[in-house]
DNA sequence: GGCATGTTGTGAAAAAATTCACAGATACCA
DNA sequence: TGGTATCTGTGAATTTTTTCACAACATGCC
């Protein structure tokens, strides 16, 4: 293992396999192989091992990573082990919904500020938080110190918006606007797109089914050798996302 | 261009193709070269000429691409062109946000019904929508005939209701939450993880930033060739997402 | 110890995706 | 008409990512 760039599949499947090695731990599995791994996440043992390559040597042969100890390694890869502030853009319903996420302080993220150019909304109450007028951004983020920033504004005002966290400081942004961000080098911007997504859902209704229903029994292929607690699913009415 | 598989990154960029064409055309653009969609899009000339490759032949050369008939071609590769209802299941914020979506009804993507297992909120109105109980799924989907679902419920749910979409005869699942679904093989899921968004930025505030500051101007490379009426920007109080 | 079983880490091979580079087509102008 | 400039479509080259396959290591059992 030495200075390689690192993929960015592998970055988006290390996400995946620390959800699984969470959920491992809480079912109170002490070590998994790679091909556990590849039953809990859909991501081949292969693939696994390669990823994990690239920044080092965390299993024992033979014996396969100890849970506890490759959740901190990714932990730590991903800087997921320390407070991490966000500022958010946009107080509509999408900013709602990442206000409320739950699984965010698992992970140590925390929105800290909310923005808007609403002034309907400006010093409104917003899950924990006020909102607060974009034009203070700069002002609000000196002392935050946030280094990430969620863009959750209309595609017209995106860009404008984009600008002024630059200003501010943000070095890295997600995205949530259908537009193309310019922004310098230094800032790194992911998009998500819910109609990207959609869109490609789509494509594939059209194609030809190329795999038949024979042979589908509902069960999963797998393995009898774990007991079931691992995949334990709670029954019961449990609140939206 | 014969019978080859279309790779998943051309379709994820399609929509995006798709996205600055209908600005273009909103501006009153006729026609686009594949370097005007490059930096429209930041996605590369040629990148774009493969893309369309797969399709067929779009444009004429020494000219560019008809903006309305490009629009068309890729809405029909996308079957963007017909309605195409949806199921949402999981009446939470998220799912608050994305029965509001303006962006849906521009490409005919319509969510027809909402389905919770909270029995306080079943039977409460949610955007347009009456919520239904999630047991009527079957029943319900049978007068709909949607194809794609959309999954916003916790992990923790989300098997149990890809199964009943299965069985409610849908084809397609966009899965906001935080698992791996195991579904038969007809039917194709996508998958989104804010956290995965989030972690992979994470990472990248940790590595030594390539780009230093020196040169960067704050203005964009742009060829002042074209009307700056295309960037036009909306420069009033809009509302978020 | 010796052997059977299971697992990792990783070069090498394969597959997939992107970029290059250019022939050929079109438009425009004098 | 010929000359110049522009732009597409695509085979080939390149780069990136995934998969394969196996040596080396660990464990448990007799």
């Amino acid at each position: 293992m030495t200075e390689t760039r690192v993929p960015t599949p592998t970055l988006e499947r290390l996400a995946t396999y620390l959800r699984v090695l969470l959920d491992a731990r809480e079912a109170g599995v002490q070590t998994l192989s790679s091909r556990d791994i590849e039953r809990l996440s859909g991501i081949s043992a292969a693939q696994f091992r390669k990823d994990l390559s690239y920044f080092g040597e965390f299993g024992k042969p033979g014996v396969g990573y100890s849970t506890q100890q490759l959740i901190e390694c990714i932990e730590r890869i991903l800087r997921l082990d320390r407070e991490q502030p966000m500022l958010l853009v946009g107080a509509g319903n999408l900013g709602a919904a990442l206000v409320g996420y739950p699984n965010f302080r698992a992970h140590r993220f925390r929105i800290a500020a909310v923005f808007d150019n609403n002034f309907v909304k400006i010093g409104r109450p917003f899950g924990d938080l006020i909102i607060e007028d974009i034009a203070r951004l700069k002002e609000v983020n000196a002392q935050i110190g946030a280094q990430i920033a969620i863009i959750a504004v209309p595609a017209n005002a995106a860009q404008e918006v984009a600008e002024q966290l630059v200003d501010a400081g943000i070095r890295a942004i997600l995205n949530f606007a259908p537009t193309s961000l310019k922004v310098p080098p230094w800032v790194y911007v992911r998009n998500v797109s819910f109609l990207q997504e959609l869109a490609v859902l789509s494509y594939h209704l059209a194609q030809e089914p190329k795999h038949s229903r024979d042979g589908w029994t509902g069960e999963l292929p797998s393995e009898p050798t774990r007991p079931a607690s691992l995949a334990a699913r709670v029954k019961e009415t449990s609140d939206a996302i």
